[in-house]
DNA sequence: GTCTATAATCCGATAGAC
DNA sequence: GTCTATCGGATTATAGAC
């Protein structure tokens, strides 16, 4: 209530983002940010328990930030479509955000914390859940080979959470332009698959259970 | 020369290891590895240059452990075989020993390097000049489908690695079991190919120069 | 709600005696 | 080659006055 331009949580929370995404995880301390904010440490903990709280509220808005993203692929008007902008959209994030990306990767004790809070792991889901359907409408037009569209997503996932992970540790160049040409590129392989022609025949019929539900926590 | 049972490099690396094992790399401080050791920390100093030093130490450690597990693979009989046990090689080596595997793949700066060690570098480009070598061989071998060995191996690096990666941060569940057999049902996918039947005949005649050199770092 | 002051740790690295 | 002592800095977090 009362004037919302000057909600003291929401300026801390706006300056932490900004420290967190100019100085990194490693960079990002209770002082910096108090020193942002243009207040004095104990300060902050009158709107935070601490750290960790400060932390948890920056990650909320990279996943806020990667379902802006994401959801974008809704407004395409077929499955391959929204399939597509839905990769394209995971691209873009992973490389206009780095940051951003990490934190939402990067396991949670990382950031000092035993689990991640509930409404986050709530978004996560949400996008897990986008990006099958994505999947299996793909399925069902017949666009993407049968099979569980959950096992499937993994690892179209697998695969782009890879590839931008190595690049981003530089282990595959700094050129961006050229990154976008290798993502996809892969993809297409992937697509495809690596094996040669008659590898398919020999494993299309292997043992086919709904395979051992993997319980995913995303 | 002397006693070799008593070479302080050598005690103070093995405790450097251990310390980075156990504790991580944000555990790690020159301080704890003197108490590690049983001396005091500038001790350490006269041994190496610093904790930057010490680390690459470790990170030498972690690269010669990977390359014994990934040399199993000459070992077999068979391109496909060898090419199958390299795989091997790099799941069990990433679950076996999570720490090392993280620190092999966590660029630089987080070490607090702006570059690797030439001969770190070098041992990095051996193991993924054997990987390659190993799906070069397959593919004259028609096991996979014809390509550029460099490309092929990226597509399947990064499909493993984001396995990997997936799973020690947590999101894939805690079993080492399941993941396993999700990780060689991800790579029977990549295999086959994601796309639907006649994905191929649309794409496989698509824009096949030798691909804008890609200039990979390992 | 913000401040000053401070507790309690931790860190990397060095000087100089032995 | 190892020690003690120390510099100079960082951090999270709290107590208590205003």
């Amino acid at each position: 209530m009362s004037d919302p331009r000057s909600d003291p949580r929401q300026d801390i929370l706006a300056c932490a983002c900004d420290l967190y995404l100019s100085r990194g995880l490693d960079g990002f301390s209770m002082r910096g940010l108090a020193k942002a904010v243009g207040v004095t440490a104990p300060a902050l903990y009158r709107h935070y328990d601490g750290r960790e709280a400060v932390l948890a509220a920056v990650m909320r808005q990279a996943y806020r930030a990667f379902t802006s993203y994401i959801y974008r692929a809704l407004e395409a008007p077929t499955p391959l479509e929204r399939l597509s902008r839905a990769g394209e959209g995971y691209l873009d994030f992973a490389l206009e955000h780095p940051r951003w990306y990490a934190i939402m990767f990067s396991g949670p004790e990382r950031l000092g914390m035993t689990k991640l809070p509930e409404d986050i792991e709530a978004m996560g889901c949400a996008i897990h859940q986008l990006w099958i359907d994505r999947v299996g409408e793909c399925m069902r037009a017949g666009i993407l080979a049968d099979g569980e569209p959950l096992d499937t997503s993994l690892t179209m996932w697998a695969h782009a959470h890879g590839l931008v992970q190595l690049f981003h540790q530089g282990h595959l160049g700094k050129d961006v332009q050229a990154f976008r040409r290798m993502f996809q590129e892969s993809g297409i392989r992937l697509m495809g698959g690596l094996g040669n022609e008659d590898f398919e025949a020999q494993n299309r019929g292997a043992p086919r259970e709904p395979a051992a539900r993997l319980q995913t926590t995303r």
